[in-house]
RNA sequence: GGGCGAUUAGCUCAGUUGGUUAGAGCACCUGCCUUACAAGCAGGGGGUCGUAGGUUCGAGUCCUACAUCGCCCACCA
């Protein structure tokens, strides 16, 4: 027997222990049909946040559905080494411990990485166990496991060997905090104060000056040239004369460069091609030299002067006040101007000279656009607009930087020697020194779907569980990852990584506003586990918003959640406790009431229509039909009918719909469905390896509208009773016979006294006062002792004629519609006869009343 | 500058290929401790679906323009 009330704790108490001990997240039954989710892997930088939650539940929710429906569910597990990201934590943990990281031996740093590494990968495992989540540990992968890092050297060898990787002198995007390269997607561009300064270059006759405005004064001491459009009239006598470089006194050449927009500004550019990407193109068409005028921890160097060692943005003001003093600043212009931070440091992102590895994009993303023309083959999203977040990015990426210089990641497999350069499996000798490099984060995830299943051996798992079937994660990690999974997967196994791409939003605290450090508006999904349970989280994460959208995190819907989980919960306990003399649920369809019919054949429509929204990905949908089934159907109407007629079919069928609701519910509210389901007469295993529930016509009947019909005289009476403040010892008069097979319910469920219950002209009611209510053909009347206020109930009679007629008057117009009678489909066309005559019949009856 | 999304009840959100009286949760009002559940039961009020046009027999849903908010991308000397 169920407790009184349910308790989340008490539930959801080693139940997850027993299920993973059992086996039962294990993949691999080969007589069924394979069913493979690969999870995003978290960083092994901290705890996992609700967007975690979310996008894990959300892949649960598949992987039990389809267990449970006969497929070979496997569900893969890992961990991300996250390189920058927990190398700069390592190393505030080492700092805070009074080491200087830098200075330590590679070697001994990362084993204090390993030991972070063990240490939080532990942590992830108890939060993923606290959600529920039912992943295959034995398939479990960390990015830096030995097999992955064979398939990354195998990618990296092959794109070498094909000319699609290459290493090169380039503008990058530097961190100087973490001191490493970053690809464009790992920089965020912020509005922020800032300045135009306007500068006087002499020319070399010091005749005149030209204004150059830039935001980046100290820069200057690496331009190599002015330039200005050949075609402005203004300037394009100086092209090939000389200017004096303020401070440094060199002269550097102006340049005719289309890059010089006339309407812009002066019209003039400073040219600094080591700290420009724009500069860097016009320094090339020009053959100027490139000046590195900033260090790699963005302090000035000895090219700066007099300035050198300082940082930059010292540099800038002690040189903006130089300018000043010698009358080469024309005016400081303030304004707004974007900034490029480091996704994770934040530090200002210098655009650095610097030679690096990079991957030849254009082929490989052509791949994809050509490949996302094909319905078959392509990845398809979920919803469909984020494709073009992906193909967009696939139009316009360029080569993208991969080496970066850190220690925590898949070291470059390339060794020096000299001049020379050797890309491949393992050093070609002793005297060849590595790359001290490693590889971004995202060059190994972007072989997860694949790489995670053996590949590049040709394995049983990749065979068998490749293209993944579908991939789930939010709309904000589309070009770090889901665009690298896909051309790395079509590139090498020819095959999109996954068929469908599921994508979800953001979660945002209750004002909107995207959870945060800073802001203290963040919530761990453990601390709303502790207080409500991981059934009432998972439930409100994944039915609470459309695909695609964000979702504010609203703890009364959790409370609500609970609720519902807690309505069913003493559902269960009533069907429990009236069904332990039960010895089987094998019914005989001959034998049903017509209520019984009724609640199968709304139960039989639910499976229905589940199914398909499970099978959309629309678990809003599917929440809302369950919730609404079971609160509404199952607990105010059917249960409330048993209780009349308690018999053994009636039995039975609590117990077949409860069970049915518990399979459905189960994929959301893995623990509580488990608990119930244990107490269910013959059930010794768990739900989590029963059978879905399948649509089944044997229980569709379309017999059971009567019941509908009831259900509505039922409220219409019980709302007269409280609107007319009836008291209870009222008489309930009736005309049609009919009724008298619905005599014990009406008694029941509208409080007739026992005697009460009348046919008209019976009993002399003539002393007490009346209220009809018209419902169908009929009409029914209360009779009760009582003070009436005789206006207030022709008001209210006259309002339900005036509504009636309008309704009428409404439909008659409509069906007198030559177009709608031609072109509406014949059903919503009999639909509307059918209410006008009812409506008809009713008003009819009202009047006559009168 | 380009693209995308949102705008529906007091709040947070649904609304399937257009079907004609727009739903839920929470909040609110009224009456109930009815033997599964008072974190409950029974009933109720509340929305001219951002604005203006258009297509259609019919528009919350499709088209055009605009407004407000938000996101992404690009540019930013």
């Amino acid at each position: 027997m169920l407790d009184k009330k349910y308790d989340h704790k008490k539930v959801e108490t080693d139940k997850y222990e027993n299920w993973k001990s059992k086996g039962y997240f294990r993949s691999g039954d080969l007589s069924k049909k394979p069913f493979c989710i690969v999870i995003p892997p978290p960083n092994v930088t901290g705890k996992l946040h609700l967007g975690h939650a979310w996008d894990t539940t959300l892949q649960d929710i598949m992987i039990r559905y389809k267990r449970m429906d006969g497929y070979d569910a496997l569900w893969l597990p890992g961990m991300d080494h996250a390189g920058i990201a927990t190398q700069a934590k390592v190393d505030k943990k080492l700092k805070d411990m009074g080491y200087d990281p830098r200075s330590m031996e590679r070697s001994v740093w990362l084993d204090h990485a390993w030991a972070w590494k063990h240490e939080y990968a532990a942590n992830i495992h108890e939060q993923w166990s606290k959600l529920g989540l039912s992943l295959d540990y034995d398939k479990e992968r960390f990015t830096l496991d030995e097999g992955l890092s064979h398939a990354v050297r195998h990618v990296f060898v092959t794109l070498y060997n094909k000319g699609l990787i290459y290493r090169g002198e380039r503008i990058i995007n530097w961190d100087p905090e973490a001191m490493t390269a970053l690809s464009n997607e790992e920089v965020i561009y912020r509005d922020e104060p800032g300045a135009f300064y306007h500068l006087k270059y002499y020319l070399e006759d010091k005749s005149t000056y030209l204004e150059v405005a830039t935001t980046r004064p100290e820069t200057l001491f690496g331009d190599t040239a002015l330039a200005v459009n050949p075609n402005d009239e203004r300037y394009k006598d100086l092209i090939g004369k000389k200017v004096i470089l303020p401070i440094v006194g060199k002269l550097i050449p102006i340049v005719g460069d289309l890059h010089a927009d006339p309407e812009f500004g002066t019209g003039v550019v400073k040219i600094t091609p080591a700290h420009d990407p724009n500069d860097f193109e016009v320094g090339n068409r020009h053959n100027l030299e490139r000046v590195v005028v900033i260090n790699p921890d963005a302090t000035m160097n000895e090219n700066a002067l007099k300035y050198a060692s300082l940082d930059r943005f010292v540099c800038r003001k002690l040189l903006v006040e130089d300018l000043e003093k010698e009358g080469l600043l024309i005016k400081v212009e303030e304004m707004i101007h974007s900034t490029p931070h480091s996704e994770r440091t934040d530090a200002i992102v210098e655009p650095y000279l610097s030679k690096q590895w990079f991957v030849k994009m254009r082929p490989l993303a052509d791949r994809v656009l050509e490949n996302q023309k094909h319905k078959d083959t392509k990845v398809n999203f979920v919803p469909e607009r984020y494709e073009k977040t992906m193909n967009h990015w696939m139009e316009i990426t360029y080569d993208w930087c991969i080496s970066r210089q850190l220690w925590w990641g898949h070291r470059i497999p390339a060794w020096y020697k000299d001049d020379q350069v050797f890309v491949g499996y393992e050093s070609p000798g002793d005297d060849w020194i590595q790359d001290s490099d490693v590889l971004d984060t995202w060059f190994s995830s972007a072989l997860w779907p694949f790489s995670t299943l053996g590949w590049p051996e040709d394995t049983d798992d990749f065979k068998r569980y490749y293209p993944n079937n579908v991939l789930v994660t939010g709309y904000d990690i589309i070009p770090f990852w889901v665009n690298r999974m896909t051309f790395q997967g079509l590139e090498f196994t020819d095959k999109r990584p996954f068929q469908d791409c599921l994508i979800h939003g953001l979660i945002r605290d209750k004002e909107g506003r995207k959870m945060s450090k800073s802001l203290g508006n963040g919530v761990d999904p453990m601390d709303v586990i502790e207080k409500y349970g991981a059934d009432s989280l998972r439930f409100f994460l994944t039915t609470s918003t459309a695909p695609g959208m964000d979702l504010r995190y609203d703890e009364e819907k959790v409370a609500s959640t609970w609720n519902f989980i807690n309505k069913l919960w003493n559902a269960s306990r009533f069907v429990l406790m009236n069904v332990e003399d039960l010895e089987n649920v094998t019914i005989d369809v001959s034998h049903l009431s017509l209520f019984d019919r009724w609640i199968l054949n709304k139960y039989e429509h639910l499976i229905k229509k589940v199914r398909h929204h499970m099978d959309l990905y629309e678990f809003q949908v599917v929440g809302t039909e369950i919730y609404n089934f079971v609160w509404n159907d199952f607990c105010d109407w059917y249960i409330e009918l048993s209780k009349i007629d308690m018999n053994e079919v009636t039995k039975k069928v609590l117990v077949i719909v409860l069970e049915g609701i518990l399979k459905v519910l189960h994929p959301f509210m893995p623990y509580v469905t488990e608990e119930i389901y244990g107490k269910i007469l013959g059930h010794e295993e768990s739900i989590m390896i029963s059978s879905y529930p399948v649509f089944s016509k044997e229980y569709c009947f379309s017999d059971t509208s009567s019941v509908e019909d009831m259900i509505e005289l039922i409220t219409k009476v019980r709302r007269v009773k409280l609107e007319s403040k009836i008291p209870n010892d009222f008489y309930f008069v009736y005309e049609d016979d009919a009724l008298l097979s619905v005599e014990s319910v009406l008694k029941r469920l509208v409080k007739i006294e026992e005697s009460h219950f009348v046919k008209k002209g019976s009993t002399n009611l003539s002393h007490l006062k009346e209220v009809s209510i018209v419902y169908f053909g009929h009409t029914v009347s209360l009779y009760y002792d009582g003070s009436m206020n005789e206006q207030e109930e022709l008001e209210k009679k006259n309002k339900e004629i005036k509504r009636l007629e309008d309704s009428i008057k409404r439909r008659k117009t409509l069906l007198s519609n030559a177009g709608y009678i031609s072109k509406a489909p014949a059903s919503v066309v009999e639909k509307e006869r059918q209410d006008l005559k009812k409506e008809e019949h009713e008003l009819c009856l009202l009047k006559k009343d009168m």
